[in-house]
DNA sequence: TTCGTAACGTAACGTTGTTAACTAAACAAC
DNA sequence: GTTGTTTAGTTAACAACGTTACGTTACGAA
């Protein structure tokens, strides 16, 4: 019968529901800012019926990533992605750029939050390396069209090196952005700016001379 | 009476050994491994004894590190710096990535949690723009020398918008190192290879051509 | 000898993540 | 319809945390 269906999709929603409570949570308060205690008030249950769907808090954040992760792989299935594969290099550094822009908690949750390694589940190996659902796969498909291509200088060619490289430089202007730009030490060019830049001077760097 | 300055000395001897203790313990725990319990386990001092010296945990996790950020900007006064503005900017570059990595928590701090904005005090103003203490001031100064010597392209004479875009192509490597260097979902170069390329891309998009 | 100061210890508070033990409701089997 | 089993959720508690109130003890000044 549809009861053990009906049961599991009850299931469902209250993991959602506790999901989604810790989002909001973890995008304002940071990880260390986050409670079980608070998370558990957010949605009207006591502490402990959390963890009769998630493991642990570190469990519970992990889920969280995951599926912003995705959103931002989505972006990139973009038909406003160029052909050519620098100008497709360029694209999606500026794009990553406007995500971590527009979205700097979720970008602080993602990528400047360090935490203990993650095991890698079934659902995972859906994910790592499908250009489609996973970001950095795309990126690393991208530079080893262009690497193809003979784009770049002779000696350039680990896609995953490249990728890791072109990935630090975008994410240095991002990172940089959210966690100092505030501070009055230094007098800031505007954020597009210096991702511009940033993009311009990398892809100058890496492409043969005269191309 | 020399009493008096014995016993300041004798204070200040103390807390160099919690200093000392609490530095061990945070480069092997991190912040949240840490507890002041141990640190003052480590020194055979009650727990309660580390609030004579320090406000809290977060004072005595800042005062290290301004020390150790006082010897980054000293590394910057060293023999070894080049005389040629390019080659500058790259050791510059590479001693800012070896500080990053061998102090990892130290830079999270500083670097990658965003603050609210700190307030300028006096002691700051001495600080702020002499490149002998502040090493971003450094790094200007270095890049201004760079632009007058004509090794950029024409286009390339802000030296505040190129340092931040050097600055950040160098945070990138160390951040992401630092969130997701255990992260089994990217096959990870060795981080100082990334560095060097880094440096060398970035140095290379920001040269004029055929120089 | 008395008094004040200051370094340090003891005990405790409130909060954290997490677990053990229980409750209550729904379902399956007879 | 009475069982037994499963399971989402609760209550109470634990150990560990940062921190504070308060007591102790040593010592220089008067």
């Amino acid at each position: 019968m549809g009861t053990k269906e009906r049961r599991v999709r009850e299931k469902l929603e209250t993991r959602d529901k506790i999901l989604d409570a810790a989002r909001d949570l973890f995008l304002s308060e940071g990880y260390e800012g986050v409670t079980m205690r608070k998370v558990a008030e957010k949605i009207e249950y006591s502490p402990t019926a959390i963890y009769v769907h998630f493991e642990d808090k570190e469990d519970l954040f992990h889920q969280l990533c995951q599926e912003d992760f995705a959103r931002l792989a989505q972006v990139f299935q973009s038909s406003a992605m160029p052909l050519d594969p620098l100008e497709r290099l360029r694209f999606i550094g500026r794009t990553y750029v406007e995500f971590g822009i527009q979205y700097p908690n979720h970008y602080k949750l993602m990528f400047m939050t360090p935490h203990p390694p993650a095991e890698l589940d079934e659902r995972d190996h859906e994910i790592l390396g499908n250009p489609e659902v996973d970001a950095y796969a795309f990126l690393k498909l991208t530079m080893q069209r262009a690497i193809d291509a003979e784009c770049f200088r002779e000696e350039l060619k680990d896609a995953e090196l490249l990728s890791q490289t072109v990935w630090a430089a975008v994410h240095g202007v991002i990172s940089l952005n959210i966690a100092k730009n505030t501070d009055p030490w230094v007098d800031w060019r505007p954020v597009m700016q210096r991702a511009e830049l940033m993009l311009d001077v990398v892809l100058r760097g890496l492409v043969k001379e005269g191309k």
